[in-house]
RNA sequence: GCCCCCGUAGCUCAGCUGGAUAGAGCGACGGACUUCUAAUCCGUUGGUCGCAGGUUCGAGUCCUGCCGGGGGCGCCA
């Protein structure tokens, strides 16, 4: 039996009693009802609340319908026994080995374990990083690198169509001061004061004179311009493959000068006019996002006639959403939070509820320590530790595990030398050894000629309260990755992960899996070797869902 | 001044969208390898959940106010 089943069987129950009469309820039957897994474990396998939360609804006090419940209950297969506890709570136990059928669904599912329809038939956009294209990716954008594809991953295993995306900022006076600093570098001059420094420069400097000789030849004009797209496009190529390198793919990267090719900004505020929210003042063109809750108006077009980024966001946004998105996610660093008021105002300026298509994850700092020092320069971009440099130092699995699991609005500081220690203080080694032991043993019973066969074995025989304990462990996977997706907080499932990996090693601990010796292979080993396995598709299934490999050995 | 985030064990942090006696790892101390990976497991130690009110059967979780820390508030991008 499986939570899900257990909830429809405490509705059922429910449905009985109140047909019956022996309840009276005020409006609807729940659709499902809530168990959880008690801390305590003398408090059953499961145990749930719903008396209380239905007794003010009901005839009868949360006592007395959690009695009348758990008579219901009782004799449901599988169940053991039904307690009523403290002000209402029903902790209910399961027949030993009543739970064992989960690992063969499991194998059988495999990769499919843990998916599930919470989301199905929403088209999400999931818009990360988005850089500008003059440097290199550094700390703050790895983190949501990571989260932002953890967030997709989880977020399609839960039903949902998502397309992940990569706004480039290749527009605007930056652009300009990014060409004019590889120019200069080129030139052999120095850098101007308000351009771009690092050694990453002269390296853009050295290519691009590389690959176009002539360039330095250009009249003044016509070199800047050369110069700075040669450059943006070598540094795009380099975001995309360091990207690639931390196993972080986008389905588009969206250039903000499309926007402008393609007409889509005159479109943009053709649209934003048709439903009266803009006005023309001093002669610059704004949006009054006063009318939903922003503390100022906001300029679209300056009085120079320039547009604003602010318009291009505009514009950016009325194309997704005509792109077919129901959901428009942005993943923003906290230094953009005064952001997202204009955002949600413009959102509903173009005539949507905000609360239902637009939704922004602020990210909090990231700090890295090293030797007990935090680490904040990198020789080559001049500024922060770049994207390459962290995947150097740390390595791309520990790298991503770490970052996807602390919630996002938490600031986190990264211990170089405790993320790359292969010991029990390090959640990700903790984790993926689970894995390798796992398929280890399934190694081992390969070459004793034991096959985890889910035909035919007998699922009563886990029966150990360890075995218990590891089933249910498994059988939540689908409402973390459920929780998960719904609250965008891929950090359930790293957390999920490792206490699963300490329930499995405490399985591993008390429950001999293969035959020792010249034991012949009796049926409660194959049962534990099914086991093994449906744990290891959960241990799989999850790690992929952060992007971290899962490891055949260690 | 206004807005956002944070405050939980000595340290780093969880806390399942309001549940029962608040958890994990590290640290410290003590145990377990002739057997499937000891990168593991078991035990002990450790808390006025920043403070004060409020909401209710029940608050670390929700509301209000305060204290402390971080960040943000351009016709910049």
């Amino acid at each position: 039996m499986t939570p899900s089943e257990l909830s429809d069987a405490v509705v059922h129950a429910l449905r009985a009693l109140v047909e019956r009469g022996a309840v009276e309820l005020t409006g609807d039957l729940p659709a499902s009802v809530v168990v959880e897994r008690p801390r305590n474990s003398s408090h059953g396998d499961y145990a749930t609340n719903v008396a209380l939360q239905l007794g003010k609804r009901s005839n009868l006090k949360p006592p007395a319908l959690a009695a009348a419940l758990a008579e219901e209950l009782a004799g449901v297969a599988g169940i053991a026994s039904v307690d009523v506890a403290g002000p209402g709570f029903l902790n209910i136990t399961f027949d030993a080995g009543a739970q064992g059928g989960l690992a063969g669904t499991i194998v059988a599912a495999g990769p499919a374990y843990g998916r599930n329809e919470t989301l199905a038939g929403r088209r999400v956009n999931v818009e990360f990083i988005s850089a500008n294209p003059t440097g290199p990716l550094h700390l703050g954008h790895t983190r949501w690198a990571a989260v932002g594809d953890a967030l997709s991953r989880v977020m399609e295993a839960a039903g949902a169509e998502v397309t992940r995306e990569f706004y480039v900022n290749d527009r605007g006076n930056q652009m300009d001061k990014f060409g004019a600093s590889v120019e200069a570098a080129a030139q052999g001059r120095p850098v101007p004061e308000d351009g771009y420094h690092g050694d990453y420069i002269a390296d853009l400097a050295r290519q691009v004179v590389a690959n176009r000789p002539d360039i330095l030849e250009l009249p003044e004009g016509e070199r800047l311009v050369a110069f700075r797209e040669e450059a943006y496009q070598l540094q795009l190529t380099e975001q995309q493959q360091h990207l690639e390198t931390f196993r972080t793919r986008f389905d588009v990267w969206f250039s903000e000068r499309g926007l402008y090719d393609d007409g889509k900004v005159e479109h943009g505020l053709k649209v934003l006019q048709e439903k009266g929210h803009l006005f023309e003042s001093e002669g610059a063109l704004w949006m009054r996002t006063t009318d939903f809750g922003d503390d100022k108006d906001r300029v679209l077009r300056r009085g120079n006639g320039e547009l604003t980024y602010f318009a291009s966001d505009t514009a950016y946004y009325v194309d997704k959403r005509e792109r077919g998105f129901d959901t428009c996610i942005y993943l923003l660093g906290a230094d953009h939070h005064g952001y997202v008021g204009r955002l949600r105002s413009m959102a509903a300026c173009a005539g949507d509820d905000p609360d239902q298509t637009l939704e922004v994850l602020i990210g909090q700092m990231v700090k890295i320590l090293r030797g007990g020092e935090e680490v904040r320069l990198s020789k080559r971009a001049g500024t922060l530790v770049t994207l390459e440099e962290l995947v150097d130092l740390i390595g791309v699995d520990a790298l991503r595990y770490t970052l996807a699991r602390y919630p996002t609005d938490s600031p986190l500081t990264l211990d170089v030398e405790q993320i790359t220690r292969a010991s029990n203080d390090n959640p990700v080694f903790y984790v993926q050894y689970a894995h390798a032991r796992l398929a280890s043993i399934l190694r081992n019973a390969g070459d004793l000629g034991i096959a985890a066969s889910t035909d035919g074995f007998d699922p009563s025989l886990l029966a150990h309260p360890r075995e218990g304990e590891l089933l249910r462990a498994l059988a939540e996977l689908p409402r973390v990755v459920a929780a998960s997706a719904q609250l965008r907080e891929p950090h359930r499932v790293a957390r999920y992960l490792e206490e699963t990996a300490g329930t499995f090693h405490r399985f591993y601990d008390a429950c001999r899996v293969l035959p020792q010796g010249d034991e012949e292979a009796t049926d409660l080993h194959r049962a534990r070797l099914v086991l093994v396995d449906a744990t290891r598709v959960v241990f799989a299934n999850g790690l992929g869902l952060l992007g971290v490999d899962a490891p055949e050995r260690m």
